[in-house]
DNA sequence: TGCCTGATGTTCT
DNA sequence: GAACATCAGGCAC
């Protein structure tokens, strides 16, 4: 049985939880086929935070950061990309953690056809994965407790085997160190 | 291996 | 009208 996600990440921040999301399983089911991966790395944003969309705070786009915990919030960059974010902390304060990258566990076979790539490639970035789970904004507000996208939280991983760095892609608060990687994973995007 | 660039939509100023 | 939490392909070294 998953336990309660919502009251699980209501109760942390985005830095916190975003070491908790490492190694917690995302389940997404099309057409009836299952797809299972295992989330590698993950960056902390926060509404304090330059680099976050709820920095300026809340609007159309960002509404649901500001939401309850355990929703899944997606936007679209830069012309062509899909991020998928999981929302946390308590309501009407806009944090999430930005899932970068994930390991396949199952559904391999269908990834590769969304992706028409293979091993690696499939799921080493934060729109990689987006494309290769086929999560786009229809999900955007998604509740991750149900169907078709389920989050499957985890024991914590032990401190020993979750590197913290700081962010890349972004270009405010390079400096802050709130990207999150599992030890020697070779699906994490960047080392 | 590593830099540079093009593709391209949505949001906010 | 510019910025953008990106990726993949091309070319130089």
């Amino acid at each position: 049985m998953n336990p309660n996600i919502h009251s699980i990440l209501d109760a942390m921040d985005a830095i916190e939880a975003a070491k908790y999301l490492l190694g917690a399983e995302l389940i997404r089911e099309i057409d009836g086929k299952l797809l299972r991966v295992r989330i590698v790395e993950t960056e902390a944003y926060h509404q304090s935070d330059a680099a976050s969309h709820s920095y300026h705070g809340r609007t159309p786009r960002t509404d649901v950061m500001f939401g309850s915990a355990g929703h899944l919030y997606v936007y679209f960059t830069y012309g062509m990309h899909y991020c998928c974010n999981v929302v946390v902390g308590r309501e009407g304060y806009g944090a999430a953690v930005l899932l970068r990258a994930a390991e396949p566990l199952e559904g391999q076979t269908h990834m590769q056809q969304l992706r028409d790539k293979d091993g690696i490639a499939l799921t080493n970035g934060p729109a990689k994965l987006c494309q290769a789970l086929q999560i786009d904004k229809v999900l955007n507000g998604h509740d991750l407790a149900k169907n078709p996208c389920k989050l499957l939280l985890r024991d914590p991983l032990p401190l020993d085997q979750i590197v913290q760095t700081t962010r890349i892609g972004i270009s405010k608060a390079r400096d802050e160190p709130w990207r999150f990687y599992i030890r020697d994973n070779p699906y994490v995007s960047h080392t």
